[in-house]
DNA sequence: ATGGCTGCAAACACTTTGCATCGGC
DNA sequence: GCCGATGCAAAGTGTTTGCAGCCAT
């Protein structure tokens, strides 16, 4: 992470610290949530700041916004694909990583899927071709 | 829709028919583009009708709200599930129907992704039980 | 030492709610 | 005719922004 900051020419904060660690202990949390936990190490940290830094880490691709259904987004750091059990009635979130993971319908272990959202995001083929000829060789990485 | 209103004793109104209708047709709207689509056929429908509306559609299981990567909320009416191939350049969503689906990623014809959501939603073991303890045999759909 | 980052609070955008009227059943 | 649904506008919730001081570089 540290690195990723460096590269993309922003500062090593505390306050950058302490919400990424947050963050990656705590897959499923949303922006209230992690707010919450940080005020109990730094008491005097502000909304703002996360909202600001969950947006950059966002950005340089440290965390996912994962939309999680009905709820609103929430943040989890970048890692392999997995999927998502998400519980209509109590909101509670079970991740399936994906190697030992949906391989049978039986690795649900009685969660009763009502409906699913497979999104695929990235780059549509205008827009990567478009990016393609904007990047210089090495530098560009928005 | 009309069916599944009357199942819920709910009422069937022009607004409602009008708002499933835009629904239908246009499928990756926010609600600020449904109202506006609204608007256009019934200038004073108000936006606390289209989300009421939207609202109470999603709760009849007749539209689904896709959250859509890192956009806002989307409305689309219920139907096979399918994948979202959503550029985060452009915001553009293409739809990828499943049986002629993703069987390869030839199917993705030049979408490049970077990340992928997969979410199953519906009930955990706990809720789902819960539940049929609670609902009686006909009556109850909350 | 400098410019980015932070905290604070105001601004903003989106969604929900209260109430009187309207209209489906 | 009754009770739910609507339209309007105000309230609520979540997120962003402006600005002065602070701190990583």
């Amino acid at each position: 992470m540290v690195d990723r900051l460096r590269e993309a020419g922003k500062r090593l904060t505390a306050e950058r610290r302490l919400l990424f660690d947050i963050v990656s202990k705590n897959p499923h949390l949303d922006a209230a949530g992690i707010y919450k936990l940080a005020l109990e190490v730094n008491p005097k940290i502000g909304q703002a700041t996360v909202y600001r830094t969950l947006n950059l880490l966002a950005e340089l691709e440290l965390v996912d916004v994962s939309p999680l259904g009905e709820a609103h987004g929430h943040y989890e750091v970048r890692a392999d694909d997995h999927a998502h059990l998400i519980c209509v009635e109590c909101g509670s979130v079970r991740e399936i990583p994906p190697p030992d993971g949906l391989r049978t319908l039986e690795d649900l272990e009685g969660f009763e899927v009502r409906r699913t959202e497979l999104e695929l995001i990235g780059l549509c083929p205008a827009c990567a071709k478009k990016r393609r000829e904007k990047e210089a060789p090495q530098t560009g990485d928005e």
